[in-house]
DNA sequence: TAGTGGTCTAGACCACATC
DNA sequence: ATGTGGTCTAGACCACTAT
């Protein structure tokens, strides 16, 4: 299966802005020139655009052409995107995290669970809670509820590594959308002295469902950290 | 100026999921059908699916057909949603917000601030401190700057009441993009206690800088929550 | 095989900003 | 007047799903 044009023109246009091919708050060549330039409509490089915009990577102005984005000066490098399905291990890199299995067991979903993840009662839930380090230092407790009737055959093997790959690469399942929850609150569940949390030290805690491609949900899980070990980030575009 | 058809067709095809005309997780009618009924091609009506699609409204598979999107089960009427541009009174209800001001200045940007708002130190900013209540129960104290340049002859009416309003409907400026940041902290603010925050007590903060349509910043703001009074969400679409 | 959404094209016209 | 991005069309072909 070949990759859409109009993505393919987003990577290239995407390079070009990485090795300053186009430069900061200077425009791009216009649509029409990007078109015959590589050969495809300008509704593609149009579409390829919108994509970027929407990513922050460039920005639009009617009438005046399209620019390539500044950098934005409170990002930092530990900050945890809200608004991606990356796994933990792909986001921060493979060799930073380890993880340690505290629970793992299958269980039928209490009412709450049936309505999260849209399961009969009789539908049994993988309950699993795994405490994840960064470079050897505790950084989030993650409770995760999964249908098994989605999710079959998962081993103590892979919760040790990345169950994200294992939905992806191997069951070749697809994440459509989320909807997450971030709040703070205090040190109060069974797990959180692993965080190296005082009684008093807020967490900040990430609770959301993921639902697949074909509208079914896949997860529901809250994600604990100790407050000064993490932050979440939004990207927000205003358009349609 | 009249409104793009495909905003057109997507209010359309909203209010029918509203009023049940279009079912949960039932298929509406194909992209050509739709075409046809409202007297646009098919494209307009793709496009006007994308957009729905993208704020969770409906999902779409391939080969079978665009569906309702469910219910979000997590969510919540106090939530508050960190990925759209409305200002507090108009997000909560304009009756509902009342706003004290707590410190209002006009002073040259640190360093920091000539960064975050791509200012020279001679461009001076404005520097609000707001104290707002939901319902006459503490709720937020907003930290913002801004720009004189960009945002003229502010007063302290309009703290009052809206300066989104002041922005976008008087000032005709729209807002672009925006990068936001949540951390859970202590209350170690001088104007904490107004939220009547303990001293052990959890914040929730949000940071953020918010740009123009056109590329220029214009507000960078830290707003601080009591734990217990404010939950921030995300919806995510995994879509370019 | 039939029906769905996804992509892509060429061409046209419009809205907007600048000169 | 010119050049930019935004919208819209009709038509074509493809990829995917179900029967």
């Amino acid at each position: 299966m070949k990759k859409a044009k109009y993505l393919e023109v987003a990577e290239v246009i995407r390079k070009r802005i990485k090795d300053g091919t186009y430069q900061v708050k200077k425009p791009l060549p216009d649509q029409q020139t990007l078109a015959k330039e590589l050969g495809v409509s300008r509704l593609t490089v149009k579409k390829a655009l919108d994509g970027l915009e929407r990513q922050g990577e460039v920005y639009k102005q009617s009438g005046l052409g399209t620019f390539v984005s500044e950098e934005i000066p409170i990002k930092s490098s530990i900050d945890s995107p809200a608004n991606e399905f990356t796994g933990l291990r792909k986001e921060m890199g493979k060799n930073r995290v380890t993880s340690k299995v505290l629970h793992f067991s299958v269980e039928f979903p209490d009412e709450k669970l049936q309505k999260y993840l849209d399961l009969h009662k009789t539908e049994p839930v993988y309950h699993i809670v795994r405490f994840r380090l960064l470079e050897n230092k505790p950084y989030v407790i993650e409770h995760t509820f999964m249908p098994v009737k989605l999710v079959p055959d998962l081993t103590d093997e892979i919760l040790h590594k990345s169950v994200y790959d294992y939905i992806h690469h191997v069951l070749h399942l697809k994440f459509g959308h989320a909807y997450r929850r971030i709040r703070a609150t205090r040190a109060d569940d069974k797990y959180d002295h692993y965080l190296n949390a005082g009684e008093n030290d807020p967490i900040i805690e990430l609770q959301q469902i993921i639902w697949l491609m074909n509208g079914q949900p896949i997860e529901y899980s809250f994600n604990r950290s100790r407050f000064d070990q993490r932050v979440y980030t939004v990207f927000e575009n205003n358009r349609f």
